[in-house]
DNA sequence: CTAGGAAATGTTAACGATAACATAATTATT
DNA sequence: AATAATTATGTTATCGTTAACATTTCCTAG
């Protein structure tokens, strides 16, 4: 594609060397005005376009770093990924964007393909089945530059950008505690997936803190979404009626919202008979019929500082290996009950 | 990055040439079992990635598309680009994703970044204040495989993937004719770009059609966005009371959300004061208190079905141009005036 | 006016892979 | 056994650009 105009052609076009052309299209200095301007002139005229896979051939660069989520129709990921396009303009890379479906086979695919096309990083949020670290490993051994943000894999070498998943999920559980309930469920994550663990750490922190009981029963995984959450409510849901949560806690908005599905099928209300949190602050948690008490995530703060710090690794030889957290709200509305009227 | 190991360092340790490990890299054939094999055991050993910069530079194909959205973070983009993921995953394809942000100079900015990237095709969905049609012209001219999605530029060489905008904007403004309104106003997109354009004129056939006065008053601009259709229809709130239309036809929903927080913020209520109806059926549509009747476009099926004929535009010399249209589907809800109880 | 240094320009090789052609090794054919 | 036909492998040049070094041109100072 393109009109493939090459610095020789300019050359020959003018007489001069390629190197002289070179020089000014990326404004060396030691060029004469005259010919500087000449070399412009032709190369505007004839439409000439930098061939930058020649140039990272030689430079070992391309200016590029590789982006693998786990879904892309998703408003989280979504604003992540505008956070770290914001900075990859105006730092003045490119952008591969992969997408792992939430499949490690896909993930591994994705990531080999990422490095056959020589991309200077990686910024990557593992899928839901991802679990072999010796794979994450390898690729930090063998010199990928390697940035994990939301779903992390820490401590192997590679930075990590996350919200405070277990302190959040702790603040909101132990909200819901102090509405008097005694008895809370949770529809928790993968369990392969750190924030999946994180907000069950914290969860159950809360609930040891405040000495309650944490029952196994009502610890059931829903996935992180919707359907998931529906399914894992309603397993609770067909427990007898005396042993019935009096809160939940889900993983995250969309498991919330299936669950609250299944609540209103069973013909119960929200928060009058359960209480219910969600975690991530969804388009849709202000629209509910009974709007959803949950915990805000800035995206794309989350994605922005996932970048800058791939691009800071990227560029400096020796920039430090880090966990970055970033730092949520809860969001107060009525099915915590809450503004309760 | 990377292992950077290359053919010759594999060619080198095994005292053969780089050739014969090209060919066993790239499954030609005329190359001994017993060499296949012990290329391959070394090339797996020496965590061999074959480089594709090189392998672009010699091919002068890079089997990448670039895609250039106006916004990433709008559930409908995000599907699309979905949707365009899903296709060059499977035809191993990849993906440069670049954001305009509506603004035209960035456009132009990140198109001539994907020229360098020596894509070999773009996908493009045009800023809001695009209005240089030459640039675009240049671009095919000079041989650049161009497939507009969503906001097109129709007969300039390039295929075009849209929804029937003006179809179904006829369709939807009819709907709310036959609830018997008589003075329907449109809160209209820009003029620059083709989906205001297309919208607004099945909207005034609409009102034609069913000889009803187009009264240049209600046709307001909105842009794509909530605050826009917040500001539109405050202006047409300020208009006497006697003048006051009793429909409106937006743009999309954001425009009508927008909208819709203007009217409750004057007291009054939808549809029983003014009844409202949007275009793109976004996640928000049937969670408000009085749903919005609205256009669901396949917004996955746009993406993929623009990069499909991307790909075949790259791979096949006489692919014909085609401007594709999907086809939508009213989603009749509540701010019509139907289903009011 | 001439040496010496700076400025301008040129030459060559390299980045990693492959196409196209050339040669060597093997097998088949008569 | 000799030659043709295959099959396996090697060599060279090239893609477009740039780094490193080489050369030429120009200017300045003594």
């Amino acid at each position: 594609m393109s009109s493939n105009v090459t610095l020789k052609q300019i050359a020959e076009e003018l007489g001069v060397s390629a190197m002289t052309v070179s020089r000014v299209i990326n404004n060396k200095k030691n060029v004469d005005e005259q010919t500087r301007k000449r070399v412009l002139e032709k190369a505007a005229s004839m439409g000439y376009t930098p061939n930058h896979v020649a140039k990272s051939l030689v430079s070992k660069k391309t200016h590029t770093i590789g982006v693998v989520i786990p879904e892309i129709h998703h408003a989280f990921f979504s604003e992540i990924v505008s956070g770290i396009e914001e900075v990859v303009y105006k730092k003045n890379y490119h952008l591969f964007l992969t997408n792992s479906a939430e499949s490690s086979e896909r993930e591994r695919d994705v990531i080999e393909a990422l490095k056959s096309k020589r991309v200077d990083g990686i910024l990557i949020s593992c899928a839901e089945t991802s679990d072999d670290i010796e794979y994450y490993k390898r690729l930090v051994r063998d010199g990928t530059k390697l940035v994990f943000f939301d779903r992390c894999v820490e401590n192997i070498g590679a930075s990590c950008v996350s919200v405070n998943d277990e302190t959040s999920s702790y603040q909101i559980t132990q909200h819901l505690i102090e509405h008097g309930y005694k008895s809370i469920a949770h529809l928790h994550g993968p369990n392969k997936v750190s924030v999946g663990r994180e907000r069950l750490k914290g969860f159950k922190k809360a609930l040891e803190d405040n000495e309650l009981q944490v029952n196994d029963k009502w610890i059931v995984e829903s996935g992180f979404r919707e359907s998931g959450g529906y399914e894992a409510m309603n397993y609770i849901l067909n427990l007898p009626k005396n042993e019935w949560p009096r809160g939940v806690v889900a993983v995250n908005d969309p498991a919330a919202f299936g669950a609250i599905k299944a609540i209103k099928e069973h013909g119960y209300s929200i928060p009058d008979d359960i209480a219910i949190v969600g975690f991530s602050d969804d388009i849709r948690a202000e629209l509910l019929p009974c709007p959803l008490t949950t915990i805000r995530q800035p995206a794309f703060t989350l994605g922005k500082k996932a970048a800058e710090k791939l691009i800071k690794t990227i560029e400096n030889e020796d920039e430090p290996i880090e966990n970055i957290q970033i730092v949520t709200e809860m969001i107060v509305r009525s099915s915590c009950g809450c503004n309760n009227s």
